[in-house]
DNA sequence: CCGGAGGCTGAACACCCGTTTAGCATCCTG
DNA sequence: CAGGATGCTAAACGGGTGTTCAGCCTCCGG
């Protein structure tokens, strides 16, 4: 969690941090009185710092995003050769809470779309590179594969409790899940499911002028 | 929504079924008074039937589990060739609010998980029908692979609104999205993803005596 | 040394929540 | 016809919520 510099240890980056953990764990229902209990500090500081709980939310959300956007940034291209960014912050155990609090804000209504198509985004950029160098398939619609997969990989965290065997503790969950999921996933991915492209081949009769995205 | 018999129309089923519309649209947050007044009837009439709050949850995810089992079980294996059951349920309007319940309630933290072995069971049952008939490949973990088909289809519903384009009215999202992904979700399943099977094989080379599950 | 600005708090406000209680009609049963 | 169960409600209770406000310290510049 912690960020580089270590003069961000005032109360106000205390509070922003407590505030994505938080969230993270319990959902934006979680009290602003929770939180301020958790950063040991009043909960009128956190109104009078960001004026209201939405836009202590508005700031954690910049924060995260931003977080994210410079650690991928900074990747190589030979990191990037076997998973996409996101994938690989996901395992990192420094990046937990930041991940949950994604987790959280890209399933909230209200949400403005910018975690999901940053996702959306990053496994496409993945994709698009693994294609060129001939280790994935060439696909008619980039976008919504890109999309996809990205549902799949969040669809799996997200049921994560259903996934992972039962009795796994909180922080094991995710990785619980990928240990059980790559098998078939792999296998998904390399085979596919069905045995000829009889159904495909029937969707693209039935339409078959469409294009990739209006 | 309504069930086969007239006489169910007594007040206390119709606050059953306005409390399974209700939370399957606002999540399980939205207030006891809200159900009543959507009822038509008084907040305390709701914990006079049900004892709590927590009771008509009960009662609600009790019903509707029913509801989707006398359903699927009513079905012959004609209709089931080309899609599971909770799949063509999910295409019925007159299910859409049990449909959108039972998305909450998976999602749900303390959920008892019988809505989630509900839906992977009936999905497993397909994929080992289709097995048998030479449809679809056979795998080294059914189990997993039904899951991560669930994974697949209840994630593309739940984070249906980033998936929709833009401005799709709400009665319309699913369609919409189912819409957009079966092309790309049909060419994943006829040819997989990966070009070759490198990276299947160094998994399982990695992990050489596995067994599907302990 | 003085004074103002900024970080921070305790107490209160108005509102919404789930739930309780006492009591009202109504209808079925003995 | 009496009487008790049943369906149902109005009003209130206690507690949690986001937010406001007046005022406290502390530190820094003039």
């Amino acid at each position: 969690m912690r960020s580089a510099d270590d003069a961000d240890l005032t109360a106000r980056a205390r509070i922003r941090d407590t505030a994505i953990r938080r969230w993270g764990t319990d959902g934006f229902g979680a009290s602003v009185r929770g939180i301020a209990a958790d950063a040991g500090v009043s909960p009128a500081l956190l109104l009078h710092h960001w004026g209201s709980k939405d836009g202590l939310r508005q700031a954690c959300d910049e924060y995260v995003l931003d977080r994210f956007a410079r650690e991928t940034d900074r990747m190589t291209a030979q990191e990037l050769a076997t998973a996409s960014a996101w994938a690989i912050l996901d395992r990192d155990p420094e990046f937990a809470p930041l991940a949950a609090y994604v987790r959280r804000a890209v399933t909230d209504e209200r949400s403005a779309g910018r975690f999901w198509t940053a996702l959306v985004d990053d496994t496409r950029r993945w994709l698009q590179q693994a294609t060129a160098a001939g280790r994935v398939l060439p696909t008619r619609d980039e976008e919504t594969r890109a999309e996809l997969l990205v549902v799949l990989s969040l669809g799996a965290q997200l049921l994560a409790h259903h996934l992972a065997p039962p009795g796994t503790p909180a922080d094991r969950l995710l990785a619980a899940v990928s240990e059980r999921v790559t098998g078939p996933a792999l296998e998904l991915f390399t085979h596919g499911l069905f045995t000829d492209d009889r159904l495909l081949q029937a969707y693209l009769d039935h339409r078959p002028g469409e294009e990739p995205r209006p």
